[in-house]
Parts: structure tokens; C-alpha cells; sequence
DNA sequence: CAAGTATGTTAGTACTCACTTACTTGAGCG
DNA sequence: CGCTCAAGTAAGTGAGTACTAACATACTTG
């Protein structure tokens, strides 16, 4: 305190956007890890470096700034799986589309820690947020998964098998994986996202398609 | 309140143990629907006809009202599963084994949809009985499934595959299913659990066995 | 530089939280 | 009946809670 060092004495004075900006990645940080409810304004403008009061010139509400946290990360996650799904959509290997699914969605999680807590908080909490999500991109990816799968069976390639239980197997043992990381601690698939991605496409297109073929 | 009819004109006064089970109950369904973090004391004590002080005579805390509700769920599916395991192993038919697996846990969660929300809340929220769930329960069922599979590798009925990642795939398919039901209110896969269950084992068993046998 | 404005703080507000204290009521039983 | 004790309540407690009002401080620009 006593000597002005040359770098700002006080952390403080951002422009408004930043700070802005800034309060949402502490808050999407201490939402993810203890949820809305669990988590006070206090603590986040302690976390942001400011006082209390400065939250609620960026947010109306705390439920504010819980709506633009998850609508960022929403955003944020359907742009990325959508670029994802047209890029495995164009290639009509099997092996491709279902492997680049599979290791985009263990690999968006790995880098993303924060995303699958958002979700499962929001959606256990009854956030409307939640609910638009899966109503749109969950939806969405889930719809394109079973156009392939039919267009496949129609090809041949596929046996005859309902296109959206054979969707929901193939994202659940994904999604699971990604959980058992994230969420339940439980690292003891010591492989690598894309060895884990292989295993699983392995699996699922054995199971799937007509062996006759 | 002016007849006085042959039924208690207060619904309260009853016996402390019957007192403490209602209370549990309330409060599961309570936390199950908003987290610990969620739900208030009072809400419980409404939940349950009584003044807010009546639980804190049976439970000294909030805190252990929560870790004894999580404790006998725990104890009812941990029962319930092993049981279902041995079941399940007894049988030497590939079908059966993973069929009842995933019959038994699709109807667990249809029948107590609380279960996955207590769960999903307590893990999020870091509660120490989630850990205690996930490193004795859900290991022992883990270990099992894969031993079974370890040994049917070696018995030259499924292909050389990480018995780790094959289980997780089967698991995952089926909690998947679960999650999507009761947490994300997806219902668009309108088979019966018997149908649904039947369809995971023929993908799992055609992806992991091996074709030449 | 003076003025204006955006960024910040301090010190509150009214209210809710988990939990307690002191007291009342009712059932069982000699 | 009258005693006892468990089951119940009303009315608090201090410590948080989200949120606000009033004031201070720094950057920007005419």
C-alpha cells in the first residue's frame, strides 16, 4: 500500500464490457461448482474482485446473470456441435461420422469442465434455460443422429433397428463417459479420449449394422 | 373445525418414529426436486404438518436430515442392485445377464424417480454420501459387469475388448435412458422398459461378441 | 481545465435462513 | 385423578441473503 508500484494500485477499473465480462466467467465458475442456489452474489464479487453492488449495475437480478451465463454457454456449445454435425454429416463413413461425434463430445468436455455441471444444475433446478436447450440443440443433434442411422438401414447398411433408441445408445455411452469424469469422479478408463471415441464406435456399429452385409 | 368427527381435529400428535419416517419422506421428495441447497427447513416442516422445531428434535441438523435420507436411499438401491447382480450373474445366458441388468435399472428409476435426482444433486453438490455411493456400490456393480465380460472375453464369446470401456458403454446406454426420462423430461422414446432394455442388449451383444464364434 | 460520465465503494435495507428457548398439550398409567 | 414424559407450538436469535441508495474516484472529451 505504501510504495506506487507502477501497475495499477488497485486491481480495479475495467471498461464495462470487460467487467461484464468478467463477472460472468467468475459466476459460470461458481454456479457450475455449487449451483444457483448454493452459490451467493457476495461470493462472486469477491471472486470478481469488486464489491456487491457493481454485480447489479451489469444484472438486473441474480437470476440475470444466471440466464446470460447459461444462454452464453448454450450458444457457445450448439455453434460448436452444429460445425461439428455437418462436418461428420459430409462423410458417409460410418466409422467417421459416429468417431468425429463421439471425440468432439468427450473432447469439448474435457476442455470444458464447467459444461456439463451448467447443465445438470440448470436442468435439475427447473432453469427455463435448460428446458430451450434440449428442446432445441439437444434435439437437433439428436434428430440428425437418426436421419444417419435410418438412411443407413434404408441403405442396408444398418439392420433394422429403431433409429431413436440406437441414437440414445450410442450418446448415452458418450455422455456417460463424460459424466463419470466430470461429475463422479471416476477416472479409471485410462484412455485417451480418441482411443475411448474407437471403442465405443466399434461397439456400437458391430451392434448396428447387418452382418450379412 | 365445529363437528368434532371421530378423526383427529389436529392431523398432528403422532408417535416419534412414525414422525421421523414422515419427515424423511417429505424432505426426500423435497431435496430430490430442489437440492439441499434448495430447500428450506421450513418448507419441510410444512411438507409435513409440523412447526419448524419438531424436526430439529429428530435431526440435529439440516445437514444430517440430508446425509440420513441420502444414507437409507443409498442402502435401499445398493440392496436392491446387489440382489439384482447375483440374479443376473446366476445365469450363464448373455441375454439374460445383460437383460435383467438393464430391465432392473430402467424399472428401479421408473418405479423411484427421486433416486437419479438425489444422486445427480448430492454429487453435483459434493456431499460426502455421493462418494461413498460411487466407491462401494457403483464399483461393486462396475467390477462385476466386467468381470462378467472379462470372463466371457476369455471364454472366446466376445471379442478382445476393455472390459472397463465395454461396461461403461452398456451402463451408459441404460442410465442414459434414465437420465433422459426423469431429468431431462425426453419422452419421445415411447417403448416399453422391457422393449428399450431388449434393444440395448442386441446392440451391445452384437458390438461385443465375436462374429467368427 | 472543467464538466460529464462511467466505474467504483460503503453502508445500509428488508427479508429469509438454520436453529433455539420457553412454554403447552395430550396420551398412558399407577 | 394426578403424575410423567413425549410431541407439539410460538416466538424468537444472530447470521446471512439479494439488492439499493448515496457518495467517491478516475478516465474522457469539448
Amino acid at each position: 500500500m505504501v510504495s506506487a508500484a507502477p501497475h495499477k494500485a488497485h486491481p480495479s477499473r475495467m471498461t464495462g464490457e470487460n467487467r461484464r465480462q468478467q463477472i460472468v466467467a467468475v459466476a459460470a465458475e461458481l454456479f457450475a461448482s455449487k449451483g444457483f442456489s448454493g452459490t451467493t452474489t457476495k461470493e462472486i464479487a469477491e471472486g470478481a474482485g469488486v464489491s456487491e453492488a457493481i454485480i447489479f449495475r451489469h444484472f438486473a437480478s441474480k437470476d440475470q446473470l444466471y440466464a446470460a451465463i447459461l444462454d452464453f454457454k448454450v450458444k457457445q456449445g450448439t455453434e460448436r456441435m452444429k460445425a461439428q454435425l455437418e462436418e461428420a454429416a459430409s462423410r458417409k463413413d460410418d466409422r467417421a461420422f459416429f468417431g468425429s461425434l463421439a471425440l468432439e463430445m468427450l473432447e469439448f468436455h474435457s476442455k470444458d469442465r464447467t459444461f456439463m455441471r451448467l447443465l445438470l444444475f440448470s436442468a435439475l433446478e427447473g432453469h427455463e434455460l435448460s428446458n430451450i436447450f434440449f428442446d432445441s440443440t439437444a434435439r437437433d443433434i439428436k434428430n440428425h443422429i437418426r436421419k444417419y442411422i435410418k438412411q443407413r438401414t434404408s441403405d442396408g447398411a444398418f439392420r433394422a433397428i429403431d433409429p431413436a433408441v440406437a441414437a440414445r445408445a450410442f450418446v448415452g455411452m458418450v455422455l456417460h463417459q463424460v459424466q463419470a469424469r466430470i461429475i463422479f469422479k471416476d477416472d479409471d478408463v485410462k484412455l485417451s479420449n480418441r482411443q475411448i471415441a474407437d471403442r465405443f464406435v466399434e461397439i456400437f456399429l458391430n451392434g448396428v449394422r447387418d452382418s450379412e452385409a
